[in-house]
DNA sequence: AAATGAACCAACCGCATCGAT
DNA sequence: GATCGATGCGGTTGGTTCATT
């Protein structure tokens, strides 16, 4: 679908960074007349930009519903979280997290959080322990033993193929749900009082069940799943649900995400590997460990979706997580 | 105090997607 | 169904600030 270069090539645009007085007409101008069409804002506003600069100067920076600052260690929790669950999709991520901006977060993810994991020896893409890890990350001591338990416990392509099926079949329910009572058209200011969706995320709430719905006539479950991933915490809810009552915590295969997950986000890996090690060594005590540390984890996932659907503030970062099977909290969170 | 490198983050770029025609 | 315009999204860049030598 090939798309024509876009209005910034339009000759006399400036480019670069804001100017106070640029902030203020675009401020001024969105507070009288509101956004409308992005593209034609810069010539009523009397700006030399392009729509596209304007609107996400006003989505990153200037919108007033936006938190600056340093993240909080909860923050940190749950973009490491959805990041396991979601991969690089910054705005669904950015939906759980009020006030914060994609942009934001996926910068916070590319200087902080990635290189932390990267140093515990934990790939960052695929949120399992590196094979390669450097000496001094997570393998530091005892290292053969930790990764062969991580090994062990990692059973992530099953996870996934898992997921995705839970995501399908709820791409499916989101249809009937879509056809049975059709969402309300987008109202951003009703939707963001109703607590549906952050302020921070650019895809309301009955886009994404639209879009949920449209994934669902998707033939591919790949489609239906991508999908349901942007959907609401709804959603998260239930493809975890649906994970679970797909696979038992008991059952054999259904290991990793857990583990996983507690290790990416405790403060202190080496205990939490040398646990593993330790249970994997000794015999008879690691499968039950092991499928303790998977509800731990699938009840934090479902403690964090319900928290967020009940509070007004759709927020995760809060009471999201509070199984303390997942969450060895840390104090000082450096990985 | 100056030079250098690292870290940070706002903004850009280009592709994907959606809705209208 | 094809095309087009508008917008959203994610990857990347480059300027600025901070820390170290």
């Amino acid at each position: 679908m090939g798309r024509s270069p876009c209005c910034e090539k339009e000759a006399g645009l400036k480019k670069g960074p804001w100017t106070p007085e640029e902030d203020q007409k675009l401020l001024a101008f969105i507070d009288q007349h509101g956004h409308g069409c992005w593209r034609s804002l810069p010539a009523k506003a009397g700006l030399r930009r392009c729509g596209k600069s304007c609107r996400l100067r006003w989505t990153n920076y200037l919108r007033p519903d936006i938190k600056r600052g340093k993240f909080t260690v909860q923050e940190e929790q749950t973009i490491i979280q959805l990041h396991a669950l979601l991969g690089n999709r910054w705005s669904a991520i950015a939906t759980h997290l009020p006030k914060r901006t994609d942009n934001e977060i996926k910068n916070y993810w590319n200087t902080h959080l990635k290189k932390r994991l990267a140093k515990m020896g934990i790939d960052p893409v695929t949120h399992k322990p590196r094979a390669d890890a450097p000496a001094g990350a997570a393998s530091s001591s005892g290292g053969a033993a930790r990764y062969r338990a991580a090994a062990h416990l990692s059973h992530t392509a099953q996870w996934e193929s898992a997921r995705l099926e839970a995501e399908a079949r709820l791409a499916c329910e989101a249809k009937l749900r879509a056809l049975a009572s059709p969402p309300p058209p987008p109202a951003p200011a009703a939707a963001a009082a109703s607590g549906l969706e952050s302020p921070t995320s650019t895809l309301s709430f009955s886009e994404s069940a639209q879009l949920f719905a449209a994934g669902a006539g998707h033939d591919d479950a790949h489609g239906a799943a991508h999908a349901a991933a942007v959907l609401t915490t709804r959603s998260y809810g239930e493809a975890a649900a649906a994970f679970a009552e797909h696979h038992r915590f008991g059952d054999d295969d259904a290991a990793a995400p857990g583990f996983l997950a507690g290790v990416l986000l405790d403060c202190s890996a080496e205990q939490r590997f040398a646990a593993a090690s330790t249970a994997a060594e000794a015999s008879g005590g690691e499968r039950q460990q092991e499928e303790e540390e998977d509800k731990g984890y699938w009840s934090s996932i479902l403690n964090m979706v319900n928290s967020s659907m009940s509070s007004s503030s759709s927020s995760l970062t809060s009471e999201a997580v509070t199984d303390p099977a997942m969450m060895y909290l840390p104090a000082a969170a450096e990985f």
